[in-house]
DNA sequence: AAAAACCACGAAAACGGTTTCGTGTTGATA
DNA sequence: TATCAACACGAAACCGTTTTCGTGGTTTTT
């Protein structure tokens, strides 16, 4: 019962005409009179004629997929990523081919590995943790020494020449620190992850800056650094318990979530007794009890840049257009764990 | 500088044999010398010679990517089916084409006309509310006919002949709602969405069902049919506030979760007054305040089985199998929105 | 009426592989 | 010494397109 697909060879032996004139004749060519165009235009429309992708893509060597490699999908920012990149690329006729590295060094450079021989035109990939520890990246140079275009986001890397979108992470944690400060808060713990993370990092840096520039120093027993996986809800517990901060800065969304629920199982009221803040608009933010103020880090704006940066170079001729990095401005989306 | 991706021919014209020979010698061909096999294959190691997975994809009609399609990503429960087919696919060398539906039948249907000329070998998909509500799958029929196999997960149809994998709904609605009347509950609201979803309608069912056999009739002043999208709090406040329930069923998560809030705010207490229980369990189910008692649908073990269903089907040789729908067990969750 | 121009189409190469079949060379067999 | 496998390799077709470059036939120009 199946319907073979029909091909050009198809249309050309049940018409009597060549291959060649078929093709033309479908993209409307000059070359071929009016009778015989209607006659083939009218033949493919009838038996549903739709070019293999395949074909196409050995022939002009593009295949109008992007490689999408992110440390893992069932993660708020990067769905909202995701969906900005599909997007832009859908619009603009692309495919998005999804890999999960699963947070890990060697699944990463698999996934790439395996998209890079032909599969895909380019590249949009956040890195993930195994890479920012390890700190290899040969992986990506051979990749852009193909001619294969990159675009970095989120959690990138100075040692790869390419294309960049990330959020000013530092001027985020500033932000929400700074509003902390300005509501005369005066202990705030820090709640962050181990040190190899570049965002983690620029983070720290943030609620550093903040802190100096209001003439507080940093007191390193207000940071507590927690593995980012495998959460220990009692160590946070305990550092809490011992510090009894007036105020909590997480890196992102979940410890933000535990530091509350710690403080409210003391007995301490959000925000008036503690004011949280948290990276990360997501979900648990918008749903907790109380709200949690957060710094919104635009996934989706993120993903539309991305997409639309690489699809630039991917169509561009001349392939000596600078690499650009666009920050984007983190944004403070007051809610009920911060006092208004 | 681009090192330009090297081919057969690069190889054969070096090394001065033809091109098949190097094929062969790479596939290690015992029709190949030793020698000469050594010899190839060292320089193809060399310079590290990868096929081209185009060129191969168009020569054996197949092209190791899977096509899944999906309502909406930034959903707890389609990633965690997504890492399930990318965790079963990427083990048997296929990549994963994610495409988002955005809940349109338009967007479904230009989605999979993309990739059903040639980009995929088979596709993994849920319907789009779009879908459910048209009850137009002529798109899905015209591909099933012409070869490419189609697993449907979660938002099924009977229309369509293919493999099938799902949650048994009813059970899960039916189990939730024994627990809350076996504790004693009898006045039990059902938070549900319009009829048109399938997964929906099946809860309700097994809703109504538990209900009945525990000698209680339906009561429909209990039932709560909202809109799925642009939730309004102040609906199932009011309604909440109307009938006050000792006991609330939610067919998803998020309805669940403001059901929470709204008793709350009330002043009542969560279980003791009220019990509640969600479907989908998520990340808003496990950090709620009291966690939310929860209807789990492993969505990572649907992904998986799903990935094996259209793999077995793609390779295997005779397309005689009959068709298979495989229904998981739902299970309950017990967490501190229920008394146990 | 011969030369030039134009029209409508086809042959063939190319993209990068795989695979079938054929063939020249070697060594063993009768 | 003629015959025949076995061996090691190459030619060519094929997958489904696109595109360049002919070319035979008609029309226009001089």
């Amino acid at each position: 019962m199946l319907k073979q697909k029909i091909t050009l060879k198809h249309i050309a032996k049940e018409l009597d005409v060549s291959i060649s004139t078929v093709s033309k004749a479908l993209k409307n060519s000059e070359e071929i009179s009016r009778d015989t165009k209607e006659k083939i235009q009218a033949f493919a429309k009838l038996y549903n004629y739709k070019p293999n992708n395949i074909a196409i893509s050995l022939k002009n060597k593009r295949t109008k997929n992007i490689g999408v490699i992110i440390p893992d999908i069932v993660h708020h920012f990067f769905t909202t990523v995701i969906r900005g990149i599909e997007n832009y690329a859908n619009a603009k006729g692309y495919n998005v081919i999804v890999c999960l590295s699963d947070e890990s060094f060697d699944k990463e450079v698999i996934n790439m590995e395996m998209l890079a021989n032909g599969s895909i035109d380019g590249f949009i990939m956040s890195l993930s943790a195994g890479t920012e520890k390890k700190k290899d990246f040969n992986h990506l140079k051979e990749v852009t020494e193909q001619g294969i275009p990159i675009v970095l986001f989120d959690r990138v890397t100075d040692e790869i020449n390419c294309d960049k979108v990330l959020i000013d992470d530092m001027q985020g944690a500033y932000k929400a620190t700074k509003k902390l400060l300005d509501q005369g808060r005066q202990k705030i713990a820090l709640l962050t992850t181990e040190d190899f993370f570049s965002v983690s990092r620029n983070r720290n840096k943030g609620y550093e800056k903040a802190l100096k520039d209001n003439g507080l120093g940093l007191d390193e027993d207000l940071v507590l650094r927690l593995p980012f996986m495998d959460i220990d809800e009692n160590k946070i517990s305990e550092f809490l318990n011992a510090i009894n901060p007036d105020a909590i800065l997480s890196v992102n969304e979940i410890f933000g979530i535990y530091g509350m629920r710690v403080v409210q199982r003391k007995g301490l009221r959000v925000p008036e007794d503690v004011s949280i803040i948290g990276f990360t608009d997501g979900l648990l933010a918008k749903h907790a009890n109380p709200s949690l103020t957060s710094v919104a880090q635009h996934g989706e704006r993120m993903g539309e840049i991305a997409a639309n940066m690489l699809i630039e170079r991917v169509e561009s001729e001349s392939d000596e257009v600078a690499y650009r990095t666009k920050i984007l401005e983190p944004t403070l989306i007051e809610r009920d764990s911060t006092i208004n």
